[in-house]
DNA sequence: CTGAAAGCGCTTACAG
DNA sequence: CTGAAAGCGCTTACAG
């Protein structure tokens, strides 16, 4: 049943090599041409590409590891990925570790063995037997989300957004501020979003300002945000992801605030049903697809070993929408 | 630098062979076990999956195929896919199609190029080319979302749900129905379910029901959601999908009407974010992450020439909760 | 332009 | 329990 190389050879009446040049683009006479076209044809003849790499010593894979696959960011930044990768005649091959460190660090191995030639990590936090892993492995690996001073990165400027942020709450004239982040074993979302933050609303002195804290949960949100109305009345709630916005607007309604009127909100991410949902989430849009398309390219670079820049910072922006009121 | 088993061997003091059996677990004297084990661990020896792939000729690998990957559904198919695989000591390739019908076609090659033991595709539509591709590359097939008399399928309950929706919707009383669906191409989402709904509503002959049809777009969605409360102004909007519901949520309020007062929605699909939204929306829950395992393990069983029945139906679960009003 | 041969890194009967 | 040898399906110098 399945055809390989020398039947293709034997069939069209040439050698292996021949056939095998057919493959690669070498030269080839027409007439040849033709015959072993023909033959594959005829037979539906697919290369092995076991057979192929073992010879070749390298593969046109890249390795993708993600915490979770159901997650607006990762699934934009996967196709970003995928998309740049596939213009660069390179595959993508997904490895979900299900927001388990553990499984994260055996998922780089098993991508190793599988000769991947490089590896993107949508990275949550990264630990020393990350940094160990990564060495041991010597495959090209790009960070990404997160930073580390060992190997590339690519990260959306969480500081400079959730300064903004900030800023724009204090223009709204809010004083009485809630700010609901992530546990720090996140720099990104955990610590940089939260410093950032702080950063802009401690320059005005006649604030109260209170820092919460909850998980990626949308549930769990629903709860600390119920707790901070009851215990702080905050006239704004700022976010430090959309999903926890979300949970916040719920909490709002559940104990029957108007939103902006009785509570404001803001978020970040710039998921797409933010717009959707009413009234829309005022958040930070970052450029998750366009990201994913810029590690496909650095990690390409990495590759054929170019320049790439040790870490890029992303752009974002501020969308501002209905759910933050004017005081 | 990249070591071999011959590497391992030569430090180890043993042939080949003995290597390869302690690796694939057959008998080996613990003394020897211990030689090998010691000089894997000095030299940080992984075993090239190509050269094992290219003699077992067979690998552990499913691939999966999916139209996009930021899908709710998708995303939840895909994790217990995973998941069960994981379980099963197979591992997941998720090849990304991007709702493009002729990449989905060269995914299947791709896939049969690389040897994966099987193929799960999350299908949209399946086409006469998709039946010529399950039958060249010759690997085991299993169809998620639609079915077809030519290969395994595993799907929601299109019919029933949109039955019990429709239902659900007589009565609460509404008479005035309008029913937003999505194209015929898509059998489960744009056939099925209007046709179960249709048969439900026909049941009583005093409702006036109107069909319309959208994308999956929720951007497009607002847009037609937006013409129907103009034109036909229905108590009711039945949306085929969770997203389409989202989108007349949003135009509902564009167009100052209260839900479910003025305006009662309903959804498909039990997306997270339909609970948390204000009103929550009343909707069908498939069980994505169910099927997914499901999938995982009936691809293995075909892989292992075990029976399955040729089509399987997964269960749903209609969601009372705001969005529809008793008229 | 074409072919014979060696070799990629493994596994698997087959002997011993 | 262990080793030598053949072979998986390709590719790649090397000759011609």
């Amino acid at each position: 049943m399945k055809k390989t190389i020398s039947d293709i050879a034997q069939i069209a009446g040439v050698a292996k090599s021949t056939v095998s040049r057919y493959l690669n683009g070498g030269s080839v006479s027409d007439a040849t041409k033709e015959k072993i076209k023909r033959a594959i044809q005829e037979t539906g003849y697919i290369p092995n590409t076991f057979a192929q790499s073992l010879k070749a010593k390298k593969t046109n894979i890249i390795g993708t590891i993600v915490p979770r696959l159901n997650s607006y960011a990762s699934s934009l930044t996967l196709i970003g990925i995928d998309e740049q990768l596939k213009e660069l005649n390179y595959q993508m091959l997904i490895s979900n570790s299900n927001q388990d460190l553990e499984r994260e660090i055996e998922n780089i191995y098993t991508l190793a063995n599988q000769k991947v030639a490089g590896i993107i990590l949508l990275a949550t936090q990264i630990t020393d037997q990350h940094i160990e892993a990564f060495r041991k492995i010597d495959i090209p690996v790009l960070l990404v989300g997160q930073q580390h001073k060992e190997v590339y990165s690519l990260i959306h400027d969480d500081y400079g957004a959730a300064y903004d942020i900030g800023q724009y709450i204090l223009a709204k004239g809010h004083k009485r501020i809630g700010y609901l982040g992530v546990g720090e074993h996140d720099i990104a979302v955990g610590v940089k979003r939260k410093q950032g933050f702080k950063e802009a609303v401690d320059t005005k002195s006649d604030c109260e300002v209170k820092y919460y804290e909850t998980s990626f949960n949308i549930a769990d949100a629903i709860g600390t945000a119920s707790e901070i109305i009851e215990e702080f009345q905050p006239s704004i709630l700022a976010c430090a992801t959309d999903n926890i916005a979300l949970g916040a607007l719920k909490a709002a309604y559940m104990r029957g605030l108007r939103v902006p009127e009785d509570l404001s909100i803001t978020g970040f991410g710039g998921y797409q049903v933010t717009e959707v949902i009413h009234p829309a989430l005022t958040t930070v849009k970052f450029y998750y697809k366009e990201v994913g398309q810029r590690a496909a390219r650095n990690i390409v670079k990495l590759i054929n070993e170019e320049e790439i820049e040790k870490i890029s910072i992303s752009k974002y922006e501020i969308i501002e929408r209905e759910s933050v009121d004017n005081i």
